[in-house]
RNA sequence: GGAGUGUUAGCUCAGUUGGUUUAGAGCACCGCCUUGACAGGGCGGGGGUCGUUGGUUCGAAUCCAAUACACUCCACCA
């Protein structure tokens, strides 16, 4: 242990050669792992599962120090802490990745199997996996890393299709219409991420295009960049506020070429100065027409090949099964030929295109599953509003109502592999030949049953393509994690209490940490799934972090490369210097922005408990030393540290981690080093009484206590080398302090003894005084008794040879007011009080003006009458305050004024 | 376009149901000090009238209204 080092001890911390070393202890001890403990209150967090396949960037430092903190705190408090880690298979993010690594190797994902492609996914998933959980451990996370889980793990998987069946069976699913982006080149769906717009748009053409109204000599003229998809309108579209087109509405138009009837409708989102002001609907090939469509009941015409060519609904033979792209120029001729083209401009348009193939995407139609939010989200969204989850900062509360009022059908399937493949079994081409089980033996049994049909066989049961959404997956991550889906536990569409030991301890869990960007995707619908399995709320407490960016306010990415990478910061800084870097500024919701020198504050701090350490440990104690001198300062700062620890606990239990940080930084840097060790310490070289290095030993170890959530190494080894410890006696398992009574009135002597102080050092330094140069300080005051507690402690910190009343004023003398009573410092020679006066005439205008106010408020019979008669008795105290100062500082200014 | 949040020292933020000095902290800044725990330090200091306007009140940074600006989320131009 360093200790024996002694006085070689370097002025600077050094956080690498501890850190790996605390942290290796604590693992052998197993101070992370957590069972159901039968006479302990739980505490639990369950991470949010990072990307298995990310690496550790800014914001999780911040996010998952948050954890931290509040897990060392639970677990000195004497709670059953227990953060469960984990990692999320985030199937667009790291089916992507993979897709892109196989590029690399010229290996196309359309040339392979499915089974092929998971085997490359699960190989890469091995390999890059949990690299992210390794790094955690280096910033110190204390999770229980037995608990360790992962989105698809075997238990997991299952639980997902054990949901989606229950939910299926509870008539929570749909199929639906959905656009999807289909890519016609690789003939599949790609996902919105993997569709790509060209920086700056592309220039196309916008034409516009005449259709004749049914049963008139008239037209009605649209624009369009698709003319090829004419054929599959069903509507035209204008808006009921354009005063042009109004009247038009409920009339019908004929489609050019093929002569349809299709109606014209009102519908506000048609923009009035956008093109000519009536929109072709075409609800098959477009997804805001789709939507128009879905408002007003119209026909779904799709006119395009999966291929891209023309289909027969397009009703002109000629145009059939060619490519769409040759028969907009085709229709554009025919237009011409048919006099209906009456304009034609250049458009710049964002065109979505194939992050594989470039090929341009074709919005199609196709059945997605979904699932109904309006029943089953109720009481997610009254337990926010009921404060039965409490959301920190409350601001978010009003997002959350805000969306959950308008909560949309949930879009659950993914046109991917990596994920819980979807448990439908289609066994024939009609829309409702289908079956959802749990597995395919059971998916035949039902599929037998529902077509009637004995023969079926596994063989003709087809299983969807498609995997779930990965949200679809995290939504269960609270209960999950404790095996809340096991065969035990899990039946008739509930969790049962009773069945399973860990979830009933550790469920609801305590906190939950996460980034505002997830309040909906993630942290509403596990509410919504807590309810509905277990009844109760997945957390009790989110704490929303903010993001955390550049000093430019810019998000940290990198591709803008202003992102440090944390494990160089922890390498040159050590892990507790960026914990509390990152704590320093980051109130909870608001962004953090970030700037090394935070990370260097932080640094600074440790090395500032390390010299103060080395300060303590140096001293020698002597018997025959009395402590009763240092018996006030010992008292004060016992006060000062009970009224912090107050603050402290106050912060905490609003969530203000920076607050209770910085409570706990001032503690130490000003009351503890600054004051309290300045008062007690022996001069150099001098040994100390025991009472007071026991005293001070005791204060450090509380200090390094409150300190631990935040800086756990330095802690750690600090508190093993203030004095010899057994292997047991760790901090991390260290009982958390209690606030105990504090004195306010010893407080308040001493801040007047701070104020005395810190004038006759302002004294020392405008008059260029040396510091070892003893002066005197006389008061004039009507109470000299009231300084008699801290008279020693002045002269001390001051270099005083004397501290004593008087009675008269002292000429030649340098001096200061303070509550009414002037100081003086009998100072021989000339004295340049140009400035004090100037400073002593500024004070006084203030104070004036301030008296001003004070007696205005008196004078005034309404503030007398209406006002609490505390608010009128501290109004009077004011005023009686400032009139002694007044007095004392004119009577001073008079004096040296002469 | 819809909704939400914010606007307090150079920067980042506190300011707890309107009233303990005409507003606080950290950082940054300025001056002095290489003193024996610590220059990654010590001591001292300067700095804002609380976005703007109006209202409620005995009293407003704090409540209300309007306005400006900023940010966030959602939806997105045929």
């Amino acid at each position: 242990m360093i200790h024996s080092i002694g006085m070689s001890l370097s002025t600077k911390y050094d956080p690498s050669s501890v850190e790996d070393k605390w942290y290796k202890h604590w693992l052998g001890k197993g101070y992370f792992h957590s069972k159901p403990h039968p006479n302990k209150e739980a505490y639990s967090i369950i991470i949010p599962p990072p990307n298995v396949t990310g690496v550790l960037h800014m914001g999780h430092m911040l996010n998952n120090t948050i954890q931290d903190v509040l897990i060392r705190k639970a677990r000195m408090e004497g709670k059953e802490a227990c953060w469960v880690p984990g990692t999320d298979h985030a199937s667009i993010a790291t089916e992507a990745k993979v897709v892109k690594m196989l590029r690399e190797k010229g290996i196309k994902k359309s040339d392979l199997s499915r089974e092929e492609f998971l085997k490359h996914a699960w190989e890469w998933k091995e390999k890059y996996g949990g690299i992210i959980l390794e790094q955690l451990k280096k910033l110190g996370a204390s999770c229980d890393w037995e608990r360790t889980s992962f989105t698809m793990d075997d238990h997991y998987y299952n639980a997902v299709i054990k949901v989606f069946v229950d939910l299926y069976n509870k008539g929570y699913l749909y199929r639906g219409l959905r656009m999807v982006n289909w890519d016609v080149e690789a003939q599949t769906t790609v996902s919105n991420e993997e569709v790509l717009y060209r920086e700056g748009g592309e220039v196309s053409k916008l034409y516009s295009v005449k259709y004749q109204i049914k049963g008139e000599d008239a037209h009605v003229v649209i624009a369009t960049q698709r003319p090829e998809t004419i054929m599959g309108d069903t509507a035209i579209a204008v808006n009921p506020n354009d005063d042009r087109f109004r009247h038009l509405i409920g009339k019908k138009a004929l489609v050019p070429f093929i002569n349809r009837e299709i109606p014209i409708i009102g519908d506000e989102y048609v923009e009035l100065d956008f093109g000519t002001g009536c929109l072709k609907v075409t609800p098959a090939h477009d997804p805001n027409d789709y939507e128009i469509g879905q408002r007003h009941n119209l026909e779904v015409i799709d006119t395009i090949n999966l291929d891209g060519t023309l289909n027969e609904k397009c009703e002109v033979p000629a145009y059939v099964g060619r490519d769409r792209f040759d028969i907009r120029k085709q229709i554009i001729k025919d237009l011409k030929a048919a006099e209906l083209l009456v304009g034609e401009e250049d458009f710049n348009t964002r065109i979505g295109r194939s992050e594989r193939t470039d090929s341009v995407i074709e919005p199609k139609l196709s059945l997605q599953w979904f699932i109904k939010m309006k029943d089953i989200s109720k009481k997610a969204h009254q337990a926010v509003m009921d404060d039965e989850v409490l959301l920190h900062p409350a601001k978010f509360k009003n997002t959350y109502n805000h969306w959950m009022e308008n909560v949309r059908d949930w879009c659950i399937s993914r046109q991917l592999w990596w994920g819980q493949r979807i448990p439908a079994y289609y066994f024939g081409e009609g829309e409702n030949d289908y079956v959802v089980a749990e597995t395919r033996e059971e998916a035949l049994a039902l599929a037998q049953s529902k077509s009637g049909n004995s023969e079926l066989s596994t063989e003709d049961l087809k299983q969807d393509e498609d995997v779930l959404d990965t949200w679809a997956s995290s939504w269960l991550f609270p209960l999950e994690v404790f095996r809340g889906f096991g065969a035990n536990s899990f039946g008739n569409g509930k969790i049962t209490p009773g069945k399973n030991k860990e979830l009933d301890y550790y469920y609801p869990t305590s906190t939950l940490v996460t980034a505002p960007e997830i309040l909906f995707f993630w942290v509403a619908r596990m509410i919504i799934a807590g309810y509905e399995y277990t009844g109760k709320k997945p957390f009790k407490d989110v704490y929303l972090t903010g993001i955390v960016r550049d000093k430019q306010r810019r998000k940290m990415s990198k591709q803008l490369g202003n992102s440090p990478d944390p494990l160089d910061l922890i390498a040159q800084y050590g892990a507790d210097a960026v914990r509390t870097g990152m704590l320093f500024s980051s109130p909870a919701g608001n962004d953090l922005l970030y700037d090394e020198k935070l990370i260097e504050q932080g640094r600074n701090f440790g090395n500032k408990i390390w010299n103060a350490f080395r300060l303590v440990q140096g001293w020698t104690i002597d018997h025959s030393i009395s402590g009763e001198k240092n018996k006030v300062s010992i008292e004060w700062f016992e006060s000062k540290f009970n009224k912090t620890l107050a603050e402290v606990e106050d912060h905490f239990s609003k969530f203000r981690m920076s607050d209770a940080l910085m409570s706990t930084y001032k503690l130490v840097w000003g009351d503890f080093c600054s004051w309290y060790l300045e008062m007690v310490k022996p001069d150099y070289q001098k040994p100390i009484d025991p009472e007071t290095k026991d005293a001070t030993i005791r204060f450090f170890e509380k200090i390094l206590k409150l300190l631990h959530p935040f800086m756990p190494f330095i802690t750690e080894e600090l508190f093993h080398a203030l004095n010899n410890r057994s292997d047991d006696e760790d901090l991390i398992i260290a009982q958390w302090p209690k606030a105990e009574s504090h004195s306010n009135d010893l407080l308040d002597e001493a801040e007047f003894a701070f104020e005395i102080i810190s004038n006759v050092r302002n004294i020392r330094n405008a008059k260029q005084i040396g510091q070892k140069d003893e002066l005197e300080l006389k008061v004039k005051t009507t109470d000299f008794d009231k300084f008699s507690n801290f008279s020693h402690i002045i002269k001390k910190l001051c270099y005083l040879s004397n501290f004593s009343k008087t009675e008269e004023k002292i000429e030649s003398s340098s001096g200061f007011v303070l509550r009414g009573d002037e100081f003086f410092i009998p100072l021989a020679g000339a004295i340049d009080i140009s400035k004090e006066r100037e400073e002593l005439e500024k004070e006084l205008a203030y104070t004036r003006g301030f008296l001003k106010s004070v007696e205005k408020k008196l004078s005034n019979e309404r503030f007398i009458n209406n006002a609490p008669e505390k608010v009128v008795a501290m109004e009077k105290k004011k005023m009686e305050d400032a009139k002694a100062k007044i007095k004392a500082l004119e009577e001073r200014l008079a004096r040296i004024a002469r």
